[in-house]
RNA sequence: GGCGAGAUAGCAAAAUGGUUAUGCAGCGGAUUGCAAAUCCGCCUAUCCCAGUUCGAUUCUGGGUCUCGCCUCCA
């Protein structure tokens, strides 16, 4: 039975989905003015790891994920380029993609981009109006009413007092109340065209928050099963998501919240305003993607994952060790597909234990390890089948070992062929125990990064 | 200030009311021409103080420290 952490109830839950073997999930993606950094790259593959996990489990998953293409940001960001909002997200929209691609983050059933439902937002908006629940303010913008809405703050624990109470809340002489926040902005003349749209509030464009509510409900009903994003959006995102959601429906909105912990520099949050973030293309043009996915799929997802060089060239180290073993013996040919998995064998029952109960990742890749253990010693074909075909489940261990470990950044010194002159000038030398010789090859294809392996069936070789 | 999360060995990171986490690093052995890889063995832990208990790293209370949210944030 998977157990799933759920931030509505602060403690793990029995997952049971709506409907019997269908799962519906929405995640909250990215506002695409700039290059993805590695928290994007946290969430797109936490929940990469969850869809793949439901579906390998047998359920039919209907996964979207949205794409902010409206936003403050981006109306500034393409002002400041002098380039329209459009062409503004498509160019960052496609590089998500390169970025999630590149991380093996499979795409979304549906990757809904808010400009496209702003009808759907607008009849939200006019059901919310209608339940009482949203109001036009003095200066055109229409807001909801937070106090209006009995459940507001169950999901970030927080009541309107404290809330209210807090010293950074803004007094906004619009709002009825300083926590109502928009949900129809009205327009302004010195922005473009491009962010009008034509409403009965009069021109405008939507506020953040509206647009989760809208196309959850279109893609996937108003009540679905599952919710996940960045902790850090749990309040007020999430929390006006459901202000929105279950006042416009009159019915429940989400049964399980889903949050993922950050990516942490120095222990700090990493985020734009701080200034220590790295971009996803930057990591990867100094480690393998796979490293990158495994650095992160190594820690659970709830937890903080400090990011430094250092333990990024751990987790290639633990990876290697992982492609080693299936480097060394042989698959037992075997169609893909999870059907095939007997999860009845100690290690596969481990790792399914293990991903059942909230998604422990870092448990079940420590089952990854003692099935490369085995591999290792037992030199058996079907361990080390079963040993790719869970990796699988997280998308991890899917390529050539080989393309692998003699894969990443090459100096440019020497190309493969030149390597392998060298280990055939070396195996010569090694003939007529000239042993000196050998090892002075060996030691100078080190000083280039490559690591010279000697085995039974002859020398291979790997970047270090 | 309000609310929440967390403190595990040199580093990273799980789990557990008593019994091996796991990876990297380190040490010893096997193997190797020597290495590397691999195998076998070993070493280093549970922030502090009380309490509950036959027994607590695990539960309870207090403390210290760290981080997050309360403003855009994944």
């Amino acid at each position: 039975m998977l157990k799933i952490y759920n931030t509505l109830a602060r403690d793990k839950q029995d997952f049971i989905p709506i409907t019997p073997n269908t799962v519906r999930m929405y995640v909250c993606g990215m506002t695409v003015y700039d290059y993805c950094h590695l928290g994007h790259a946290r969430v797109m593959v936490v929940f990469d790891m969850v869809y793949r996990w439901l579906k390998a489990s047998g359920y039919d998953v209907t996964y979207v994920r949205n794409i902010t293409d409206i936003d403050d940001k981006i109306i500034k960001r393409a002002a400041q380029n002098k380039e329209s909002i459009h062409a503004l997200t498509q160019r960052f929209i496609d590089a998500m993609h390169e970025d999630a691609d590149a991380l093996g983050v499979q795409r979304p059933d549906h990757e809904p981009r808010a400009t496209q439902y702003v009808p759907q937002m607008l009849d939200m908006i006019a059901k919310l109006e209608a339940n009482g629940l949203a109001y036009r303010a003095a200066d055109g913008d229409v807001n909801y009413a937070v106090r209006k809405f009995e459940g507001y703050g169950k999901l970030s624990g927080k009541s309107l007092e404290d809330l209210r109470a807090g010293e950074r809340v803004e007094v906004a002489e619009n709002k009825h109340d300083p926590l109502d926040f928009v949900l129809w902005k009205h327009a302004r003349e010195d922005e473009a065209e491009e962010v009008k749209w034509n409403s009965k509030w009069g021109r405008g464009r939507p506020g953040w928050h509206i647009e989760c509510s809208a196309m959850g409900a279109e893609l996937l009903g108003k009540h679905f099963d599952i919710h996940g994003g960045g902790a850090d959006l749990q309040f007020p995102h999430h929390e006006n998501e459901i202000a929105q959601s279950e006042g416009a429906h009159q019915c429940g909105f989400v049964n399980y919240w889903m949050h993922n912990g950050f990516v942490n520099v120095d222990k700090e949050k990493m985020s734009k305003s701080l200034g220590n973030f790295f971009t996803i293309r930057e990591v990867l043009k100094k480690y393998d993607a796979e490293v990158v996915r495994f650095f992160i799929l190594r820690a659970h997802y709830r937890s903080p994952l400090n990011y430094s060089d250092a333990h990024l060239d751990d987790a290639k180290g633990a990876l290697t060790r992982l492609y080693t073993a299936l480097k060394a013996t042989p698959l037992r040919p075997l169609a893909a597909g999870t059907a095939l998995i007997d999860w009845s064998t100690p290690h596969a029952a481990r790792f399914k234990a293990a991903m059942d109960d909230d998604f422990n990742t870092p448990e079940a890749v420590a089952a990854l390890f003692d099935l490369a253990n085995e591999v290792n010693r037992s030199q058996s074909a079907a361990a080390a089948a079963l040993m790719k075909i869970l990796a699988g489940t997280l998308g991890l261990l899917q390529r050539d070992p080989s393309e692998f470990l003699q894969g990443g950044a090459s100096d440019g010194v020497l190309d493969d062929a030149g390597i392998n002159t060298q280990i055939q000038a070396r195996i010569a030398a090694k003939q007529t125990k000239n042993f000196a010789e050998a090892d002075r090859i060996r030691k100078e294809l080190l000083g280039v990064g490559i690591v010279l392996e000697d085995s039974a069936s002859g020398t291979t070789w790997r970047r270090a």
